[in-house]
DNA sequence: ACGAAGATCTTCT
DNA sequence: GAAGATCTTCGTT
């Protein structure tokens, strides 16, 4: 059913190298015995070192020890007391980068999505626009049911992963600034498809 | 123990 | 377009 992608490689490749390659792949998390899926419209990369936007910059703590890891599995943070991030960690072990999830187009689980982002909402009726349904990293999560729970998780089983298209085509995007930080804004390391009405602006 | 900051979203006007 | 909600994390006392 999807193509799902188990090389390590992929995965341990540089942050900004993955990320504009995140572009047009898929998404998927079972919940409740149910494919979601999206197509990834909008990624931005996050380095260790020389990145002081990066929550890894300052070095490994609690919070942020999922990033550190080998690239291949999620990182999920909390934040502005309200919302989930999820991220995919790329590089080697010890280096602490990570791709954030900003943006998808969604695919399929739709009705579920729907349902996740309305439960314990004050709106009056689900969000019916496909544009509206994923276009920022906080609704992601809440449309797919990621929470703290799910940090560190691997992308190589079968209730998480990334897959391609069939086929994979040769997708157009642009390199901006990233959005919501106020360090390291010199960066363009944000990616989004070119044309795209499912991204966050 | 305390305080400020924060990779956002929603609800106003 | 502006501001409020809301709370964890981490650095500082």
């Amino acid at each position: 059913m999807f193509r799902k992608i188990d090389r390590k490689e992929f995965f341990t490749r540089n942050a900004i190298e993955i990320a504009p390659d995140l572009l047009g792949k898929l998404f998927v998390k079972k919940d409740k015995n149910e494919y979601l899926a999206g197509i990834i419209t909008e990624t931005e990369a996050y380095c260790g070192i020389i990145d002081e936007a990066s929550h890894s910059f300052k070095g490994r703590t609690n919070r942020n020890g999922a990033m550190f890891q080998e690239g291949g599995v999620i990182y999920v943070y909390f934040i502005y007391g309200n919302h989930f991030c999820v991220n995919i960690v790329t590089g080697q072990e010890g280096i602490g980068e990570a791709v954030l999830i900003r943006s998808m187009q969604p695919l399929s689980g739709i009705k579920l999505m729907q349902e996740n982002r309305w439960k314990y909402s004050k709106r009056k009726f689900p969000i019916t626009d496909d544009r509206k349904l994923l276009n920022g990293p906080g609704k992601i999560c809440k449309a797919f049911n990621i929470d703290n729970s799910n940090n560190g998780k691997s992308l190589f089983g079968d209730n998480l992963f990334i897959a391609e298209q069939n086929p994979s085509e040769n997708i157009e995007y642009l390199q901006t600034e990233r959005i919501g930080i106020s360090k390291s804004k010199e960066f363009k390391w944000r990616f989004l498809v070119k044309d795209s009405e499912y991204v966050s602006r």
